[in-house]
RNA sequence: GGUCGGUUCGUCUAGGGGUCUAGGACACCGCCCUUUCACGGCGGCGACACGGGUUCAAAUCCCGUACCGACUACCA
């Protein structure tokens, strides 16, 4: 039998970071069995589900590579489905109409006020229209009466299951109430539409978060009811914030969506390398895994049980999102094939405004080692465009720092760095071991040190006081941009 | 409250009775390299939640406690 499984999101945001390594474990282990990854859109929430949602979790997903095989499934086309399945269960006597007066529930404390119910520890049993007589059931629904459909859970006995992360769980039916399959308004609630759905689908594996392991329970009893074959479940442990708590758009804001990255510069193999190693791992000292490898290497075995927590500081620029991520990404940056940088630059250079189209014509060479020299230090594909803009453009700022440091700290230089440039203009070979003998015996003819003439000229030449080494900085420039910017008095002035 | 999970450096993790005076990565700190630096090299700091057992031997197995989390909806 294939293997299917599928990642199933309701569209009621964008794509968190949980979700998308919940899709992405889904996907690797379909890839890694030979198997089908399906998406299936969980749109049943009618008043939270939006289609801008649908798009950005598309979006997200598309962005990681996550490509899904076959089409989508909008849960919303099947509710006729579900809403007859429960009927059958209905009719077979596997559940019952539910005459009580529908409780609304909705703000910010539902939460609090289930847990309240919950604390009084009610008989799950206990719903006087659980055993009322079919035909007086049918009378009542006849005349009109709205009705909810309740599974009708045993008595006794108990629920399990083998989950391939946490283990065999058992649940006494005591502990289930008789859940609600059908609304009154005749909308089928998401425990009966997943299981249909994933039936439906012939989904053989469910890989979704831990927090839906006690719900579980309930779908087994409708697998049951329905007499369908149960799907192997595997639960991931949960994506925390800094302070162990739920991860949310609320309370955390942009870090934890998934375009935050793809609009801040990541790179995606590098984001989903970071988070394919929140928990999971390969059980080796190896972190760095293109997509082939995690393919080859992924499975359920390694998924860890206690939940990962995602570390960041809101308060702190350098740390806006996980240390390690970011640092995943400069790795990636710097050490990437450049073949498969150069289109992500062009990308960003496009947007802002810098991308020429010699870059990858006339002038491709060149373009493909300035890429390659300046990605050494850098974080994010932003850098390309915002550090990188004077290896771009003629138009680029000063950084106030690197002025008075690295030029107004030695007055001299004033003068020195258009004299070096009348000295570069001599040079026809401008390559790094020439530049390095003619600056030499500039700076020793001056009584200056090559130090302080090299970090005032970086200042000139890139607007900086940090970047790659200046010789390979005047090489890559080049002698025509290279003496221009050294005559240039705009630095000064400022 | 109940049920179910979980607990190894600040964070991500290796480990599944002896090879653990607990390994790696990120972050942090120091030194080195150097024309700068957020590159690189070397080093440092730093953890088995606690208490009982079982065993010749426990981070690893069992029990209890603490803490954290999930679930407990006519939400998904």
């Amino acid at each position: 039998m294939t293997t299917r499984v599928r990642f199933a999101p309701s569209p009621t945001g964008y794509l968190h970071i949980g979700s998308a390594r919940t899709a992405l474990f889904n996907y690797l282990f379909a890839k890694h069995v030979g198997g089908k990854f399906l998406l299936r859109i969980e749109d049943t929430d009618i008043e939270r589900s939006t289609d801008e949602s649908t798009r950005s979790i598309l979006e997200g997903l598309q962005w990681l590579e996550l490509q899904h095989d076959e089409e989508i499934v909008y849960q919303s086309n099947n509710a006729p489905k579900h809403r007859a399945v429960a009927l059958k269960l209905l009719n077979e006597g596997k559940a019952y109409r539910d005459f009580t007066p529908r409780e609304e529930r909705s703000g910010a404390d539902v939460k609090a006020a289930i847990q309240e119910r919950a604390r009084e520890q009610k008989d799950m049993r206990d719903n006087p229209f659980r055993d009322l007589p079919k035909e007086e059931s049918d009378r009542k629904a006849d005349a009109g009466e709205p009705f909810a459909i309740r599974l009708k859970v045993g008595a006794s006995g108990k629920t399990i299951f083998d989950d391939a992360v946490y283990g065999f769980q058992e649940r006494d039916y005591s502990e289930i109430e008789d859940l609600v399959l059908l609304r009154s308004d005749g909308h089928p609630l998401y425990n009966l539409a997943v299981v249909c759905d994933d039936i439906e689908m012939r989904i053989t594996h469910v890989i979704r978060g831990q927090d839906h392991l006690t719900n579980t329970h309930k779908q087994v009893l409708i697998y049951e009811a329905l007499n369908a074959e149960k799907p192997t479940f595997a639960h991931l442990p949960l994506i925390l914030a800094p302070n162990k708590g739920k991860l949310s758009k609320r309370k955390h804001g942009e870090v934890v969506s998934m375009t935050t990255y793809r609009d801040n510069g990541f790179v995606a193999a590098a984001f989903r390398n970071f988070l394919v190693l929140l928990g999971w791992s390969a059980g080796e000292e190896k972190e760095i895994y293109t997509m082939d490898e995690l393919v080859s290497k992924f499975s359920l075995d390694h998924i860890h049980k206690n939940n990962a927590v995602f570390n960041f500081d809101a308060n702190d620029p350098r740390h806006w999102t996980d240390d390690k991520a970011l640092w995943m990404n400069a790795e990636y940056i710097r050490t990437m094939p450049l073949e498969d940088l150069i289109p992500l630059v062009k990308a960003e250079l496009k947007s802002a405004k810098l991308w020429r189209d010699e870059y990858e014509d006339d002038d491709k060479i060149h373009f493909e080692k300035t890429v390659d020299l300046i990605r050494e230090r850098f974080f994010t594909l932003k850098d390309f465009s915002s550090q990188g803009r004077a290896f771009f453009s003629e138009d680029f700022d000063f950084d106030e720092a690197a002025i008075a440091k690295n030029l107004k700290k030695f007055s001299e230089l004033q003068t020195w760095l258009p004299e070096l440039a009348e000295t570069l203009e001599t040079v026809e070979d401008f390559t790094h071991d020439t530049l390095e003998t003619v600056i030499k015996q500039f700076a020793e003819e001056k009584g200056g040190k090559f130090g302080v003439i090299m970090n005032g000229a970086r200042t000139l030449l890139t607007g900086l006081a940090v970047g790659p080494s200046m010789l390979a900085v005047f090489e890559t420039l080049g002698k025509e941009k290279t003496i221009r910017r050294l005559k240039s008095q705009i630095a000064w002035s400022q």
